[in-house]
DNA sequence: CAGCATCCAAACAGATACTG
DNA sequence: CAGTATCTGTTTGGATGCTG
């Protein structure tokens, strides 16, 4: 029994990726994988899981101003994408005017933990990726430069 | 001190989101966080880093065999981006025919740690998901047919 | 207040043809 | 082999106007 934490860590990773290979089979689009990884996609989403986690519950304008430059209409498919995915509740008042307020569910709230790691990582690491890209861009230039 | 673990996550992930939100400041454009989920965005970013992790080195044609569905000129775009962001390494070789090696760099490695666990959250919660959008498609069918 | 419907511009992404 | 360049259809998303 001489292998370390590290090991063991490593070993559990490696599992998860054939995993995941192996459910990212030919028909791409009804990986269900795929398909969850796509809510990745579109900016609103994880911005609206995240401030829905921060604040419990939000009414859509509560929201809306939360979200720095989100449409109305995108916030509108965003909240309804997410709530038939299961991941947010979505409330409706029988009041004049209407109130509507918007939660996270169980599901909706573990996946705010990934994405708050997702979050983690990307704050720790955008100062490598951004010198990443100056060195990137800089190369770049100087190719463009040499060839005038 | 009776604090329990489960707690001490919770501040853990509690503090994680706090920076998140605080680093997510008015300017969307320039938002270090919001820039590198966009990674998340496109499809072939993850399943380029996953299928580089999972062989090590790849030339160009041997990942777009990997990578169902992809088409040239998404992979050369995508693999483009991973490169500049330094996720990615690309090597060339000074041979007729020409050949190019990927492999991840270290922050390549280190990013698809996260997008295991990302991957792994998505497939033990897909069955809950597709569930979620049954219920809910159904639901609409019902109201519909309830106008008609 | 919370939203749906419509229009339109811009970004995205596939197919195709060509090149060092 | 590993691209680049171009053209084009599709998708996206903002702006605007209207409704219960």
């Amino acid at each position: 029994m001489d292998r370390t934490i590290v090991d063991n860590q490593q070993d559990d990773l490696q599992k998860k990726l054939q995993n995941i290979l192996k459910r990212t089979g030919p028909l791409l689009s009804s990986c269900p994988i795929r398909n969850i990884l796509d809510r990745f996609s579109d900016k609103w989403s994880t911005l609206s899981i995240i401030h829905l986690g921060d604040a419990g519950t939000l009414r859509f304008n509560e929201l809306k101003k939360r979200i720095d430059g989100v449409s109305q209409r995108m916030l509108t498919v965003t909240l309804r994408t997410l709530e038939r995915d299961g991941l947010v509740k979505r409330r409706v008042y029988a009041e004049i005017p209407p109130r509507v307020e918007y939660e996270l569910t169980d599901l909706g709230r573990s996946l705010l933990v990934q994405i708050i790691e997702l979050g983690d990582w990307a704050s720790n690491h955008s100062q490598q990726i951004i010198q990443a890209r100056e060195r990137y861009d800089t190369r770049e230039r100087n190719v463009v430069m040499a060839e005038l």
